[in-house]
DNA sequence: TACGCCTCTCGAACGCTGTTCGTAAAGGCG
DNA sequence: CGCCTTTACGAACAGCGTTCGAGAGGCGTA
């Protein structure tokens, strides 16, 4: 697939010869199907974007860029390059402020709530995160952004320094676990997420009394789903919380 | 395996034909091999521990236990349930203390702790246990009991009921971002991870101080690996703080 | 212009995965 | 003793990441 006549473009494929105009005309420009790490890199993130992280196999790579597999890994080691590669490209949209003394936690927050938008965007990225320390080109201004904010909280290094991994993993799973909710669920609406909470509730409440006491008591907080962010915003205030404890401002 | 008449020995499979007076003898015990559900996910188990998540096949458990990956259907619906049956399989083992509303925060540590050394020993199981609430037979009063803790710590509803998913999201994703790092990296010694810790750091340091001034500050924390539970255990620390701004204790 | 080199392409294949199907065998029951 | 339900399981399917090796195109040199 994917003669010079139309490079790239999965569903054409004329089987006819090239006319021997075309071919001489060819001669010059790059003859052979332009691929390229950048062009890989740019069709796994469509992938991981329409279809999700189960979609993105080597095979459905090169299928969308017209050629096979095997092509792929004259750009890219192999899969966990590709994978590595999409996740730094991401992080260009990643943005974060001029640290502010006076209010570098509600800084830190809406930093995080923006990485976890552009993770969201891009189911399957949260996954390739976990384990790494992405210091790609661009991954390390982000790493470079937010400790900036974390000093301007005027924490102890030590406590700066730790308090970025263990809130950026936050993040991390975060984002991962609704990936993973959503594959095994399926894409829920929010009512369907209200109605399997009222259903577990209602389950939580048949339970004996005497046996589970604590449940009882928390099971329509158990279930209350908070929104779509109310969790999230929840488990990174009480991180902030704890933060601000260490803090000397 | 080591049953009467060597049943399940995946290497044995002695071409002769059954003798009569054994085939008679056979008639009354379970002639078939003994498959089970508790088997299967004790065989499943068995390799987690051992080999960790990437080993474990339906082939794999099938050969453990000397038959065909089709086998397994019978008593398990798919690789997922059986992963599921695992988790709650080695929740007998976590154990939790009776509430006591002076020293909660540290009953929560002990019982977090517990909970990972567990989930540490099962590689896998971290990765399965995330976007499930795993309410198993064993599961539920694992909650019940963290759930008491939280209550002793004398906090609003909403509040110790979101922790628990928090700090639980944390302890979890903790683990699997081990169990990830060790499968990029392998099985890393601690001097390994000094000396991977030690590169970094220089690389840190090579970098342009007027564009990564706060990297630069702080590289040596950054790198300090605090070793095998300092880094949780500040996490876990960063939480209860937390946690401890909300009650009204 | 012609030739050889060198890089990129990519079909085919390997060994692995989870899962299904259909057959065959064993156990319990009439 | 024979039927019938339950269980076992080899073979196969569709997918995966990755490797190999043949072939094609562009480029530098003669």
């Amino acid at each position: 697939m994917a003669e010079p006549a139309a490079p790239n473009q999965p569903e054409s494929a004329p089987p006819a010869p090239v006319p021997p105009w075309e071919r001489t005309r060819k001669a010059k420009a790059p003859a052979r199907t332009p691929l390229s790490q950048e062009a890989i890199v740019e069709a796994a993130l469509r992938i991981l974007e329409t279809d999700g992280y189960d979609a993105l196999s080597m095979r459905r790579v090169a299928a969308d860029l017209g050629t096979g597999a095997a092509s792929l890994y004259a750009h890219v080691a192999n899969k966990d390059e590709l994978v590595k590669l999409a996740l730094d490209r991401v992080f260009v949209d990643v943005s974060f402020p001029e640290p502010d003394p006076e209010r570098w936690m509600e800084q830190v927050r809406e930093m995080m709530r923006g990485t976890r938008k552009i993770l969201q965007s891009h189911p399957g990225l949260a996954r390739a995160m976990l384990g790494r320390v992405p210091m790609g080109p661009n991954g390390i201004h982000i790493i470079e952004g937010f400790m900036g904010l974390l000093r301007a909280g005027d924490l102890p290094d030590r406590v700066a320094a730790w308090a970025g991994d263990v809130i950026a993993l936050y993040v991390v799973a975060n984002v991962f676990e609704e990936d993973i909710r959503f594959s095994i669920h399926g894409e829920a609406s929010q009512e369907d997420v209200e109605a399997w909470a009222g259903e577990m509730k209602g389950y939580i409440k048949s339970l004996p009394p005497e046996q589970f006491p604590n449940m009882l008591a928390l099971a329509d907080p158990m279930f209350e789903t908070g929104g779509p962010d109310g969790r999230f915003e929840f488990g990174l205030d009480l991180m902030l919380r704890g933060l601000a404890s260490h803090s000397r401002r």
